[in-house]
DNA sequence: CCGCGTGGTATACAACGTATTCTTCGGAGC
DNA sequence: GCTCCGAAGAATACGTTGTATACCACGCGG
């Protein structure tokens, strides 16, 4: 099963999140507002091709779907089975590995 | 706040889940035994270097701690304060990405 | 037909992840 | 006491991921 980056998990998650509109664009805004992380366009675009290149994403070309100021062809991106399973096994062993996080006392 | 990887922050769990053996291949053990991936040591130990020089952890050289066959300074490994609250930021920003996760229909 | 805003592409480089190789030291066994 | 072995760590090298900057295309308002 591919494995993933920090950001490329974080990218899969807020695809997963988003309800009606899965765009790029509302992706990154999702993840500057939720993520505490400036995403740049270019980083975003970047990674969905690293994750479209491992089969844990994919998107079909919408011919001008909201043309609000300039319509053009806009990604409608979905993660795959392949994507939700990955995402999946990420969550599973971050949360068995979050438990010693509550008490910690440390230096 | 510095910001950490993927496995960066799988290390760092795994430093605050060890007990009383803070020791690098304690903590090279929980990861393979349930992170489900292959660390070798030379990943560790790199891993670990940066994230020192990051200040999210730091150690103390033990003479000899546990000499059981070949007795060599071991780094007994400590998470620093800031290691911690790094840790807490990733953890709750992904426990906020996790929740799209759970019906998951997609492709 | 010009500039602006929106969606996307290309390029380049820094940071992260990982394997391989080498060194050192102590004990075991001869 | 010399050799072999296993454990802890250091050094090196390279592929992958993360991120910024800059560029191209289209449609609308004027």
């Amino acid at each position: 099963m591919a494995k993933v980056g920090e950001f490329e998990l974080l990218v899969l998650l807020a695809i997963l999140r988003q309800q009606d509109e899965p765009y790029a664009n509302r992706v990154r805004e999702d993840l500057e507002a939720n993520a505490d992380r400036t995403v740049t366009r270019g980083a975003l675009y970047r990674t969905l091709d690293r994750l479209q290149g491992k089969g844990l994403i994919e998107w079909e070309i919408q011919p001008s779907g909201t043309p609000e100021r300039g319509g053009h062809p806009m990604r409608r991106l979905a993660v795959t089975r392949e994507g939700v399973e990955v995402a999946r096994a990420s969550r599973d062993v971050l949360l068995r590995f979050f438990d010693g996080l509550g008490r910690a006392t440390s230096t």
